[in-house]
DNA sequence: CCGCTCATGTAACAGGTTACATGATTTA
DNA sequence: TAAATCATGTAACCTGTTACATGAGCGG
């Protein structure tokens, strides 16, 4: 039950309205977690029920209305005490990996296609987390922001991101090369 | 739907019960995959009923009988046909970062705990990667290992389960070090 | 004799995905 | 004028998790 965790969390830097959050969760911008527009709508009407976020409707003429919403007293408290909570780790579970470990009964040609396109995805997050982290920590280093900035917690996340996507492309790029040379030595088959 | 091809490619090794299976997706020994023991025996009544898998009963003195499964003709064109659909990039969903993004609204000593807990476990996982590449590899160099061998798949798989968990243990610490810094510097709070 | 491992499931529930629905305005 | 964006939802379905059930042998 971490997404409703996860919306609190993103509300943190400010008041945003279902279709921003929702956005930023699809996309992956909200880099710390991942979920559908229409599962961000259910939780915030969720969260607003119990009181852990409030809404406020802002009239909008050119555009259809919208409601912000910002994290309450109890949605603070109950952040605490999900932080508190220890967790079960979290599993990897991506496609592209149960590929590659049947690698060596399907064909290779499909698999490097795959792999290639991930990693060109990899490579387009790595641009977007470079330019966030850049955005974020303004004019200071990274060591200076990270010391005295006030609010690091999406910072820190967006490390991650980044490392991680940087691990991907590198393994989908070593895969590759992997395969290919394979092919080259004992033919196509 | 990628658990019953998940399965597929486990089974590439060699025949498994049931048991072994579930326990190997269970604790993550299936590093490109993970799933509940209770997950994987349905999986393997559903693929049998499909013909995808095959499975013959060996009947044991001092344990339960078992049955033993194994990947059938019809099995291996659905892993290829699975191999040549394209996939929707998988996300990271980790309550972890979701606590980390929040840190700067919540106790940092909480969270300090609960990343150092993280790093523990992610080295004990680099450590079980590492052992079974070697197992792998045996005596080869990987380099030579990769060109010449002939089950690479689950080599490639994990390695990048151990980049990643490197990954995670290296973003604890860091998070743990630049949390700390920011204690010491201006008092508890 | 108590708890762990081997061995396989069923059932209820929580969480996530896909499809559908609506409607105005800005951009190409 | 067609497509994309803003804006918010409902409903049906599929997937994943938790709890429960059973039973025999092995190790301390």
């Amino acid at each position: 039950m971490a997404l409703r965790h996860a919306v609190l969390a993103a509300l943190l830097d400010g008041e945003f309205s279902g279709y921003q959050l929702a956005k930023s969760f699809d996309l992956g911008v909200a880099n710390f977690w991942h979920a559908q527009p229409q599962q961000v709508y259910a939780e915030l009407a969720r969260l607003e029920t119990d009181g852990l976020i409030a809404g406020r409707e802002v009239i909008q003429k050119s555009r259809p209305n919208k409601r912000l919403f910002r994290v309450t007293e109890a949605g603070l408290s109950q952040l605490d005490e999900f932080t508190a909570a220890s967790e079960k780790p979290s599993f990897i579970r991506d496609d592209l990996l149960v590929k590659v470990q049947a690698a060596d009964h399907v064909d290779a040609e499909t698999l490097v296609v795959q792999l290639r396109e991930r990693a060109v995805l990899a490579q387009t997050k790595i641009d977007l987390f470079d330019t966030l982290l850049r955005g974020m920590r303004g004019d200071r280093t990274e060591e200076e922001f990270l010391r005295h900035g006030d609010r690091i917690g999406p910072y820190l996340t967006c490390m991650r991101g980044l490392a991680f996507e940087q691990g991907n492309r590198d393994w989908c790029e070593h895969t590759i090369t992997v395969l290919n040379e394979r092919r080259q030595a004992h033919g196509q088959r």
